[in-house]
DNA sequence: ATTATGACTTCAC
DNA sequence: CGTGAAGCCATAA
């Protein structure tokens, strides 16, 4: 699979890699600042193919919930240990204080 | 071209 | 408040 072509998928993988360290997003918030609300499984595929790009940190990158929900796709629990490297605690596969970590695109960066 | 699946989200009961 | 089902766009077969 060629990546360069995936224009909305290289528009997340730039935000995924803005996330400031320690911080935390949604796949939905990433999916409503690139306009595609409404889909955030596309946001999930594009972290899929996040593989391809060393530099997305797509640890920092989670469900609603707060939840882990790609740890398993991201191999393992190492997405887990990433997260408790930056400082982010993650119980029962949860970050704790997602609120507080959580970091918005389209009010950081200003829509 | 059609069907099935997916790292999600939201409405409904 | 918890569980269930539908919606959404893109990729793979």
């Amino acid at each position: 699979m060629a990546i360069d072509k995936t224009s909305f998928f290289k528009d997340v993988y730039e935000v995924t890699k803005l996330i400031p360290k320690g911080k935390v997003t949604s796949y939905g918030a990433i999916g409503n600042y690139l306009g595609i609300k409404g889909s955030a499984r596309m946001v999930g595929w594009a972290m899929n193919q996040a593989g391809n790009y060393p530099d997305v940190p797509a640890h920092r990158v989670v469900n609603r919930n707060g939840v882990l929900s790609g740890k398993h796709h991201f191999g393992g629990d190492n997405m887990q240990r990433l997260l408790e490297n930056e400082g982010i605690k993650v119980v029962d596969d949860k970050i704790v204080d997602f609120k507080s970590k959580y970091w918005d695109p389209t009010v950081e960066l200003g829509l």
